[in-house]
DNA sequence: GAAGTCCAAGAAATCGATTTCGTCAAGGTC
DNA sequence: GACCTTGACGAAATCGATTTCTTGGACTTC
């Protein structure tokens, strides 16, 4: 390992002229000249490890996300990965598994290793963030909030989403529209389920909605099952809103296996099922823009590592029907 | 930011004393009791940079992959992930979108920030390790190997996945097994098309295979056209082998778009296309251990970082013919 | 009781880059 | 010519944990 000190010698001057060179700081042409060829002569890296350590920054930010095999996060971690890089920040990606143990392995592995700040996708809204917001140090919560307020957030508008996708399902003259949606206990799963029913009540002007809703786990098993089980209703649903990617999959399936198809049988889900474009078609996404989210969240958070101290804020971004 | 000096000074020892007992060292009981007591009254973490500029090793492994949304690269990151964590080591996933230049930044900062060794999905055979191996740093190759022998490198066996996937066509009955493969530079997609090369010509005893092949690129667009121009042919093919899950949803796409569907028409695909499964039925899938390979890579890996200096290693998965 | 052995634990050096502080010389001003 | 400013740059302190070296006391052993 090449070391300042060595760079320094060879070129006869001091670490600090060194230092200074590497920094940009005001040097001599003549030195400067000297220490560049030094270091190039020696292949000398910096120690970041070193660096960090004096200068307390770190150029690191840590996401937090449940499923690494979820398409949907894949492509937030686009997004982040897309502005973070561009300010010169690298990321590290670290999966949970939906666990909140391992969550909260890695947010002490965040503040332990000074990352400069954190993007979280909470496996659960009761995570506890308080370690990093104790040392200082951002946070932004992303896809979910959190239930403290004081941590900045970046969501969609999934009210709003569930009722485009209902809406649209109803123009396009289906009548019975049913809804998967994700666990009770999740708010993206309960706000998207009521858009559905606040479009599903205009329309219908019934109330009474329950035998067409059904809580699924937003996998893709939860997804066959529940629909199965809606189209065996006496009077089965001739359309559906779906709460997320993966469900839509299951549901898609339980739909061959009864002899149904889209586009007769009308489906529109939330988030983009990749690669699964043949079976796509007649199929209602609305786009859950998840590289956006990824982005807004990496915005925010370099907002915050560079001293914005404004009041915690939450940004929700439109999420787009597309055909 | 709590410091080991302020525990120090609470629980009325020296630092050393602090650090043994954060590090099982010898210590008397009532030591360790008051050292516990300040650290946890303090909410102390130990500063892991400053613990990494001393001590010389880093507890985190890169993992460097050409294409962060692809499914197979995230079942394989998901893999060393699982064989890491296990063994108290954390990953950093760095996407270098098949870019040479973004994969040899990546590099440098492995070096740069004294990683613990280096997993990498090389964009390109010729990608420059030499840095890392001129610092004594482990690197393993997984996926396609490099071009330098020095390395150790975690492979799958796609001849043999190719000659089984043509195989299993032909038992089934089809006559004419077209071949869409990737690119004629890369190596997984020359070794696929070879292994379909050696079972069509035992099969249809002719050499003159050529009009059945065809190189696209690994995308979706690629292999959309590559379909839609075997099925073209005077003589089309009525059954194919496809080099990876990606191609093969744009095949599936320019069959839909010609009439014809699985599993009439025969299809063999390397690669799992997760959440696309109502389009799998009947498509024989072989199976690339995309899991297993980052199992084994970072098997190697933690073998090397622990010190192991044997002669680099080639290991060779079989990728399973399933269903 | 003197000499030797052991062991807990403190003092201080260490890792490598950054940064403050001080020095020295060149150039400018009256 | 005396005094001040300016700029380049080296010496040394610093970041926080680890580790080596040292010390001093308790305990053996003959």
């Amino acid at each position: 390992m090449v070391t300042i000190y060595e760079v320094a010698a060879r070129a006869g001057v001091s670490t600090s002229t060194v230092s200074r060179v590497l920094n940009g700081a005001k040097v001599s042409a003549e030195s400067e000249r000297l220490v560049r060829a030094a270091a190039e002569a020696l292949a000398f890296t910096p120690n970041r490890t070193a660096s960090r350590l004096r200068g307390r920054r770190s150029a690191v930010i840590g996401l937090i996300i449940p499923d690494i095999e979820n398409p949907f996060f894949t492509a937030l971690a686009r997004g982040v990965e897309n502005r973070a890089s561009a300010a010169g920040y690298s990321v590290v990606l670290c999966n949970t598994d939906e666990d909140p143990e391992r969550e909260a392995t890695y947010l002490e592995i965040a503040v332990a290793e000074h990352m400069a700040g954190v993007i979280l996708a909470p496996a659960d809204d009761a995570s506890d963030v308080s370690r990093l917001v104790a040392h200082q140090r951002p946070v932004v919560a992303v896809d979910r909030s959190l239930a403290r307020a004081d941590v900045d957030a970046v969501t969609v508008d999934n009210r709003a989403g569930g009722r485009s996708a209902a809406e649209s399902l109803f123009a396009a003259g289906f009548t019975r529209v049913a809804c998967i949606t994700g666990p009770s206990s999740v708010e993206t799963a309960q706000l998207r389920m009521a858009g559905w029913r606040q479009a599903a009540t205009r329309h219908t002007g019934s109330a009474y909605l329950d035998d067409l809703l059904r809580y699924a786990d937003y996998r893709v098993e939860g997804g066959r099952l529940a629909m199965a089980d809606l189209l065996k209703l006496p009077d089965p649903p001739d359309a559906a809103v779906v709460a997320n990617n993966l469900m839509a999959a299951g549901a898609l399936d339980a739909l061959h296996d009864a002899g149904l198809d889209t586009p007769d049988f009308g489906l529109a889900v939330f988030g983009d099922l990749p690669f699964a474009s043949l079976g796509r078609r007649g199929i209602r996404v609305v786009d859950v823009p998840a590289r956006e989210l990824g982005e807004a969240a990496a915005t925010l958070l370099l907002d915050r590592i560079g001293g914005d101290t404004s009041p915690a804020r939450t940004v929700v971004l439109r999420a787009v029907e597309l055909k």
